[in-house]
DNA sequence: AGCACGCCGACT
DNA sequence: GTCGGCGTGCTC
């Protein structure tokens, strides 16, 4: 008879921890919180982990089946890990094993931790250095990896990517076979300095390092505000610095995959020391291996997007979360969480800064500031002589238009290619057109499963819908009344594409969306034809308004931002706001005044005012008041409920019953979403709707949680469904 | 979520 | 007879 039980996280959707006895033979001491076991669970073997050892279980003893195994001596994560684990999954109401399954790459929720590879590199042998002249006729491509290689000393395999167009992989293996070349360990670096040590801030730079590093060893959130161009970049770099020198580690988490190879080179320009990237773009392989390296310290600095929020990191000194307003730190489907969210408790856990970084800070982290949870720290100017761009509004009532854009916005565009300047046009939707209609009924393409319409694109003649992905052929005929007149209204990126080549043929044009940019390393050889400069075309979405700096840019034209005014969600305007400042950003570098031009129907609309006559700071303080004076805080709390069932009229009628009661909510709002369409249940003969419940406040939260979802759960058909809790704020401590 | 069990109709 | 559809219940 054991003495204790392991009480274990398996990952399934039950919200339980399920007890299990130890292995025979074994003792309490060869357990501990952290480690992973192999447990049967049902006919199944899972993998799970311990998240505590107790001396009493709740279940008769012998209905206890003992584990299968121990795949971890030593716990895989520390007590602090696990902690912040555990605080996440109760605060989204998220299932403890599927949280820690989120924390491991693939690799490592079944099979062993394997061992941490030594990155190598290549390196001259002592009979190459003489006998290579002989070879550049012969075997040109060898010769070049020499000649390379003698200038700069050994190379890591990244390195030779970045260094040759061409696959370096086999002449290199002929030089190996000769024992011309050799393979080396890479030697891991421990000098912490920047590498260039000239660089000094200006006095609010200077100010806001000073500001961080006083708190250096405690907790402070750090909301670090500065327009585009302000060099918060540089702020980070001599934090990063600091925290190095202390032998601690780092954690820098941006929004997308997109901007990490920018950053990384960077940060591997300026600083000597073990930069690891984790993102969803890596192979399984690099992602365990990334892994690895921070838990175990050897990576100084983990560069990564949402995913990594949870990775181990052995004696993490400081987190950077840049664009702190974004919306891909919220992870959307199955574990809804925040990354943002969660790196303030982790840091709060550790007792460490956080520096989050944004030109257009939400008004939750303004909100914070108020409250003196964060710690404002303003970079109000560009560094340089750059000049912020000047903003003009085009009025386009009654004005006609040249395919969606105007004649001011025309004359401007030709002026800045004529000085061989760039311009971005930006277009807040992809595609050629988001309506297709017909002339003669006024059908229009409709998607079959959603409320959305189907936006036309014109290149692949597909009909797509950008809201589930259905796609259909473009029809040539009017399927309700079988005329020819369909014709396709509004404009997309692809549009304002093909309109332009028709009036500029000699300049180049790059459109940069997701259909651009899908494949890989896409986006990376735009940017690099950007950089060649001279005159330029941009025309893209949002993709544009993030990270990448083109230098030569020093017009940028708004073709169509008027639906962003209108929507009834009231974080659209802010969501807006946002996109237009940081579009405007990217007018004028350096010693270029930029200037954006918008093209609009209400041109006295407040947000257009503000922001062009005073900031995105003036915005989002009105913004802020007047919800304030609504009594309505910046709080954003969601809850998704799915509801599957095989009868239509019965999810219906349970919505319905739900919907009834949260109705009575105050600052609560409730919209049924759905039919969801999904091949999978298509073929089950399944249906599944959402419902989506939105409050503004704390306190209709807390009421939905108490009150309602009981309630709901008490349900006849409460089987069937799947909620989770999606939260956007920071009341968090 | 999986996965089995078990109850019905269809079919060689 | 038995194959397979899916409604129901369980997982320490």
């Amino acid at each position: 008879m054991p003495l204790f039980y392991l009480n274990i996280a398996l990952d399934t959707p039950l919200a339980l921890v399920f007890d299990y006895q130890p292995l025979a033979q074994t003792q309490k001491s060869d357990y501990c919180v952290g480690q992973r076991v192999i447990a049967p669970f049902g006919r199944l073997q899972k993998t799970g982990i311990i998240v505590s050892i107790s001396s009493e279980t709740q279940l008769a003893t012998k209905k206890l089946k003992p584990i299968l195994k121990r795949l971890d001596d030593t716990p895989i994560f520390s007590d602090q890990d696990c902690q912040l684990i555990n605080w996440a999954a109760h605060y989204y109401h998220q299932p403890l094993g599927e949280v820690f399954t989120q924390a491991l790459p693939k690799q490592l929720r079944t099979g062993p931790i394997p061992n941490e590879s030594q990155d190598m590199c290549y390196a001259l042998s002592s009979t190459a250095v003489e006998s290579s002249d002989s070879l550049l006729k012969r075997a040109p491509r060898q010769a070049s990896i020499i000649q390379l290689l003698k200038q700069r000393g050994p190379l890591s395999a990244e390195e030779l990517n970045a260094a040759f167009e061409w696959n370096w992989r086999p002449p290199l293996n002929k030089l190996l076979e000769k024992k011309w070349l050799l393979t080396q360990p890479v030697k891991a670096e421990k000098n912490h300095q920047l590498v260039e040590p000239s660089f000094s801030p200006n006095p609010e730079q200077q100010a806001a390092i000073d500001h961080i590093l006083q708190e250096n060893g405690t907790f402070q959130a750090h909301l670090l505000d500065g327009v585009t161009g302000s060099g918060k970049t540089e702020v980070y770099l001599q934090l990063i610095q600091k925290v190095l020198l202390l032998n601690q580690q780092v954690l820098v988490l941006l929004p997308e995959i997109n901007l990490t190879p920018q950053l990384a080179s960077r940060f591997k320009q300026r600083l000597a020391c073990n930069i690891v990237v984790y993102h969803s773009g890596l192979s399984d392989t690099q992602r365990t291996q990334a892994w690895i390296k921070c838990r175990s310290g050897s990576a100084s600095i983990l560069l990564g997007t949402r995913s990594s929020t949870f990775t181990p990191m052995k004696n993490l000194g400081l987190i950077i979360l840049d664009e702190e307003h974004d919306s891909s730190f919220k992870q959307q489907e199955g574990f809804r969480y925040s990354a943002r969210d969660i790196a303030i408790i982790r840091a709060r856990n550790l007792g460490i800064p956080i520096v989050m970084g944004s030109a257009t800070p939400s008004l939750e982290a303004l909100y914070n500031v108020q409250q003196k949870r964060f710690q404002h720290l303003l970079l109000p100017n560009r560094t340089g002589q750059a000049v912020a761009p000047s903003i003009h509004l085009i009025d386009i009532r009654n004005k006609k238009l040249d395919n969606h854009l105007s004649k001011p916005l025309l004359v401007a565009v030709d002026q800045c290619l004529d000085r061989q300047e760039q311009v971005i046009l930006f277009v807040n939707r992809r595609g050629f057109a988001p309506v297709l209609m017909c002339h003669c009924c006024g059908w229009v393409a409709q998607c079959k499963h959603c409320d959305a319409r189907l936006v036309t694109h014109q290149q692949q003649q597909l009909l797509k819908c950008h809201h589930c992905g259905a796609e259909h052929r473009k029809p040539h005929r009017c399927p309700s009344c079988q005329q020819a007149e369909l014709f396709p209204l509004g404009t997309g990126t692809e549009r304002i594409e093909d309109v332009l080549k028709v009036r500029y043929p000699t300049i180049p044009i790059t459109r940069i969306d997701r259909d651009t940019t899908r494949r890989k390393d896409a986006m990376q050889s735009v940017i690099d034809k950007v950089h060649q400069g001279g005159a330029q075309i941009l025309v893209g979405t949002q993709m544009l308004a993030k990270g990448h700096h083109f230098p030569n840019v020093t017009l940028v034209g708004i073709i169509d931002m008027d639906a962003g005014l209108f929507s009834i969600d009231y974080r659209a305007s802010e969501r807006t706001a946002q996109l237009l400042t940081q579009v405007a950003g990217r007018a004028g570098r350096e010693s270029k005044p930029g200037k954006v031009l918008i093209q609009t129907h209400n041109p006295d609309h407040p947000l257009f005012q503000t922001l062009k006559t005073q900031s995105y700071a003036a915005f989002a303080q009105q913004a802020l008041a007047e919800r304030q004076e609504a009594q309505l805080p910046p709080y954003h709390y969601q809850a998704l409920l799915r509801v599957n069932a095989t009868q239509e009229a019965d999810i219906l009628q349970f919505m319905h019953d739900i919907k009834g009661q949260i109705d009575t909510l105050q600052h609560t709002n409730v919209s049924v979403l759905g039919p969801v369409p999904s091949p999978m249940l298509k073929r089950a003969g399944r249906f599944r709707y959402q419902l989506l419940f939105e409050s503004s406040t704390r306190k209709a939260r807390h009421h939905f949680l108490q009150q309602v979802l009981p309630h709901i759960k008490t349900l006849k058909s409460s089987r069937k469904i799947r909620w989770s809790i999606d939260v956007d704020p920071i009341d968090l401590y």
